[in-house]
DNA sequence: TTGTACGCGTTATCAG
DNA sequence: CTGATAACGCGTACAA
C-alpha cells in the first residue's frame, strides 16, 4: 500500500493524498473525508524512508549521554530527564534514539558524527553535557547541526537548558546558615562536571557572604557509596561539621547512612541538605531537605528547543534556565510546617531565547 | 555529495561506487582503491534515507521496555542488558532506539505498531517481557515482524533469550539447604513477571525435594525498599527464618539492611542469598552470595538473534538459554575459598535454535 | 482546490 | 568485473 494505491482508490492524485496525510489545508472537506476513510480502511501508513528522502528530514532526534549505562543509572537524574524527553518526542511525533559515547576521543566523536550527522540519520541532537565535550560541540557547530545542551557550558555559545546551579546551591547554603549552622561541609560531585562546580561555587558564595569559612570539601562522585565514605571521614575527624550539604540526593543518602552508622541523629547532631529532588519516595522516606530541580521538564524542554532549531535553521542559540526550589524536609532542623517558604525560595527562571 | 558525484570524480558508474561502499566483492582492487580514496577525500557518506528506501531496510532496531523509566532503573538489570544490546548494535552497524510503552492497552499497542512496524521505521524489535504482553506479541507474529523476547513466555512460540530461572533458583536454594538451613524464606518479585514466578518455582522445587516446608513467601517487587519492609516483617515474626532468598540483588540488599537494623549478624544469625549478580561493586562491598546471570551477554545475544531473523525472514523461532552461576560470597556461611564449586554449580546452556 | 512532473540518493536487476 | 536503467515511495514547485 502506498500513496499511489490510495490515490487510485479515492479517485484523486497522489498529491492530494499527500496533502491529506500531512494536514495541508488546501484540500476540500469532502475530498479529505473520502481520502481519510480509504486510508483508515486500508490501514495505510506512509513509508518513513521515502518520507525522509523526499523531505530531507528523518524525524529522528538523538539523546547523547556521555557515560556508560551503569554510571548513568546510579542516580534518578538521567532516567527522569530521559522520560521528559520521550514525552516531548511523543507529542511532536519524533523518534528518540539514545546514543552512548563514553569517550571524547576524536575517533569516537568522528564515528558519531559520521553515523548520525553526515548520513542525515538524525535531525538534531540533545547532549547531556555531564563531562566537558569541547570536541563534539565544536564539530557540531562547525557543521551547523542543530543541537541543544542540557547543562550550560560557558565555553560554547550553544543552545541549552539548565537550572542556575550556583544560585540554587547558594540558596540551600543560606538556608543552613539561617538555621544557625556554622561548620557546614560540602561534598562535591566530579570536578569535570560543570554543574557540580557551579554548585560548589554557590556554596562558597553563601559561606563567604556570611563570613564563614568554607568547610572541607570532599571531591566525590555522584553516588551514594562515595558520599558515605566521604561523610564517614568528615564526621570522624576533628571539628565535626554541624551540617553537610551534598551535591546530589543520592550522595545525601550516603551521608544519612554514615550518620546512622555513627549513631548521630539527624537533624539533632547533624543537618543534611541534598540536591535534586526528583525521587519522590526517596524524599518521603528520608524526609530529606533538598533543592528540587525539574528534571523531567528539563528533558522535555530540551526536545522542544531542538524542534524549534530544526524547524528554523536560521535561528540563533536558544536558552532556558529553569527555577530550582528549596524543598523542606526534616533533615535540617526547624519547623517549616507553617512557613510558606517554597514560593519565595526559588531561583529565577529565564524564558527561552533570553540571554543567560 | 552523493553517489553520482563520487562516480563522476572516480570516472566510474554509480553502481560501482555503491558496490565499493557496500563491500561487494565484484570490484577490481584497482578500482576499489581509487573509489575509496575519493570517498575519503570528499568525506562522502551514503544517505541513510535513500538507502533505506532502496534496500527496504532501515538498519534501525528497537528495544521495547514495558515500564516507566523510573521503574526500570531501580535495578541494574536493564542498564546492563541495554549496554549489551548497544554493544551488539555497534558491531552490526545498527541503530538502537529505546521504545517505552508502559501499558498493554490495545490503543497504545496500536500506536506502537503503526509508528514502527507499518511505517517500516524499524527492522525488528527486542522486547523485554517483564510484564505479560499478549497483545503486542500476538500482533507482531500476525504481521510476521521480526522480534526477540528477553525472557521466555510459554504462551508464545516466539524467539527468545533467557536463563533457566527455575533451575537457577533451585540451585541457590539447594546451596542453602546443604549448608544446613531449614527455615528458608523467599521474597518474591512481582507475580506478573514470568521470571519472578519461575524463581519462586525453583525455590519450591528444592524445598519440596528436601522435604522442607516452603517458608512464608512475601510477594514483593524488584526493589530494595519493599524487600526491606518484607524482611522486617519476616524477621520480627515468630519462627524467624534462618535464611532468606531474595529474588534479586537489590532486594537482597534490602534484606541485609533489615538484618542490620535488627542487630542480626549475617551469616551468623541469618543467611542471605541474592539473584542477579551484575553489579560488581555491590557484590564486593556486601560480599553477597548470589546467582549470577549474564545480563550484558543476554542483551547482546538478543540483538544477534534479531539480526539473524531479519537477514533470514523464513527463519523459525530462535532460542537461547544462558547458564546462570552460583557466585559465592560471605552471606551464606561456610568457607568456600577452596571449593571449586563454580564450574559445577551452573545451569545448562542451550545454543541458539535449540528447543527449550 | 487539484493535478502534473520531477527530484530525493540508493539499491537491484540485468545485460554486456 | 562493470554499467545502464528501473524501481523505491513520497514531497513539492508549478501549472491548471
Amino acid at each position: 500500500m502506498n500513496l499511489e494505491d490510495i490515490a487510485k482508490l479515492a479517485g484523486v492524485s497522489r498529491s492530494t493524498v499527500s496533502r491529506v496525510v500531512n494536514n495541508d489545508a488546501r484540500v476540500s472537506a469532502e475530498v479529505r473525508e473520502r481520502v481519510t476513510r480509504i486510508i483508515d480502511e486500508t490501514n495505510y501508513r506512509p513509508n518513513a524512508a521515502a518520507r525522509s528522502l523526499a523531505s530531507r528530514r528523518s524525524r529522528i532526534v538523538g539523546l547523547l549521554i556521555p557515560q556508560s549505562m551503569s554510571e548513568i543509572f546510579r542516580d534518578a537524574w538521567f532516567p527522569v530527564m530521559i522520560q521528559g524527553a520521550m514525552d516531548a518526542c511523543q507529542e511532536a511525533d519524533l523518534s528518540l534514539t539514545l546514543l552512548m559515547e563514553s569517550s571524547t576521543e576524536p575517533a569516537t566523536v568522528d564515528r558519531l558524527i559520521e553515523r548520525t550527522v553526515r548520513s542525515h540519520h538524525l535531525d538534531g541532537l540533545v547532549i547531556s553535557t555531564a563531562l566537558a565535550d569541547d570536541v563534539l560541540c565544536a564539530r557540531l557547530m562547525a557543521e551547523a547541526f542543530p543541537f541543544v545542551c542540557i547543562g550550560q557550558d560557558p565555553r560554547f555559545a550553544s543552545s541549552f537548558v539548565d537550572i542556575d546551579n550556583r544560585a540554587a546551591a547558594r540558596l540551600a547554603t543560606e538556608h543552613l546558615i539561617e538555621h544557625g549552622y556554622r561548620r557546614i561541609a560540602f561534598i562535591a560531585g566530579h570536578r569535570d562536571i560543570v554543574a557540580a562546580c557551579s554548585r560548589h561555587e554557590g556554596y562558597a558564595d553563601a559561606m563567604r557572604a556570611a563570613g564563614l569559612p568554607s568547610g572541607p570539601v570532599c571531591p566525590g562522585e555522584f553516588n551514594e557509596h562515595r558520599a558515605f565514605t566521604a561523610a564517614m571521614d568528615l564526621l570522624a575527624g576533628p571539628e565535626r561539621p554541624e551540617a553537610i550539604f551534598a551535591a546530589s540526593d543520592a550522595m545525601a543518602i550516603g551521608v544519612l547512612r554514615a550518620a546512622q552508622a555513627l549513631g548521630l541523629r539527624v537533624p539533632g547532631d547533624l543537618a543534611v541538605m541534598g540536591f535534586d529532588g526528583f525521587e519522590d519516595d526517596l524524599l518521603e522516606s528520608h524526609r530529606l531537605t533538598t533543592v528540587r530541580q525539574p528534571a523531567r521538564a528539563i528533558g522535555r524542554r530540551a526536545i522542544e528547543l531542538l524542534s524549534a532549531l530544526i524547524a528554523n535553521p536560521g535561528q540563533g542559540p536558544l536558552h532556558e534556565i529553569f527555577p530550582a526550589t528549596l524543598h523542606l524536609g526534616a533533615t535540617c532542623g526547624g519547623n517549616h510546617d507553617r512557613l510558606p517558604l517554597e514560593a519565595a525560595r526559588t531561583t529565577t527562571a529565564l524564558e527561552p531565547g533570553a540571554v543567560a
